[in-house]
DNA sequence: CCTTGATCATTT
DNA sequence: AAATGATCAAGG
């Protein structure tokens, strides 16, 4: 067993990749792929992401877009606790904070990247060492009806706040499901936003965020056991 | 600096 | 204990 050599030529076949990790641990996937295993995530926070990346093929990259664009579906590893509920938030996407002007959800970064998501659960409790962290079951999600109005409500509510101006007023309390936060390499990097007044201010890279409520809703959907025949 | 991969660490 | 705000690494 040894990791892809090639992307996935459809939607299935990435599914199938994925799921024949189950079971794996991170360090014997590591070692299959002759990677180096961390001792903590400290300095290495991606480290799971990008191994995962390379077992299925993904074009690894730190290109705006999703993972597998011929498919049209993004990945994403999901750290879970023994009770298979998310341990962390989820990263979507950068935030632009300027032009923004008449972007519509449907045309939105978040709406592209959410359209279509493999998921793939990892034990992420910081008792167990990454080495002996075990790979879930993979499963591929399309957000529902009432997801994607959740999603857009939050979308829009938070847009239009950096839209007039209020990105120093935005903090991560704002959204149901979904939430802004800094997204840098440390506190002095700073970007171009629109202020009060409509000039423009540096202020901290942002970026968007799955709660866990709602990723936690995603979980428990895929993994609910199917109604049993009388 | 932008954007990806996220988790860490301090505050509530 | 949970959530928010901060941070680490790498490619472009």
């Amino acid at each position: 067993m040894q990791p892809a050599s090639c992307p996935p030529a459809n939607s299935t076949e990435l599914l199938t990749r994925a799921q024949q990790l189950a079971g794996f641990t991170l360090g014997e996937l590591a070692e299959m792929a002759n990677i180096s295993i961390p001792a903590n995530f400290q300095r290495h926070k991606g480290w799971s992401g990008q191994l995962i990346e390379l077992w299925l093929g993904a074009q690894a990259g730190s290109k705006p877009q999703q993972d597998f664009p011929e498919l049209g579906i993004e990945l994403k590893t999901i750290p879970i606790d023994d009770f298979g509920k998310p341990l962390e938030t989820t990263y979507v996407c950068y935030a632009h904070l300027t032009g923004i002007a008449g972007i519509q959800w449907q045309q939105s970064n978040v709406f592209n990247k959410l359209s279509r998501v493999l998921w793939l659960p990892i034990q992420g409790s910081r008792d167990i060492a990454p080495a002996q962290r075990q790979v879930g079951s993979a499963f591929i999600w399309q957000p529902s009806t009432r997801q994607n109005q959740q999603l857009q409500q939050d979308w829009e509510e938070i847009m239009d706040k950096i839209a007039m101006g209020e990105i120093e007023h935005l903090t991560a309390r704002h959204g149901e499901v979904m939430q802004l936060r800094p997204k840098a390499a440390n506190g002095q990097v700073l970007t171009t936003a629109v202020g009060a007044d409509g000039q423009q201010i540096k202020t901290r890279p942002r970026g968007f965020y799955l709660k866990k409520n709602f990723t936690a809703a995603i979980l428990k959907q895929a993994f609910a056991l199917p109604p049993q025949s009388p």
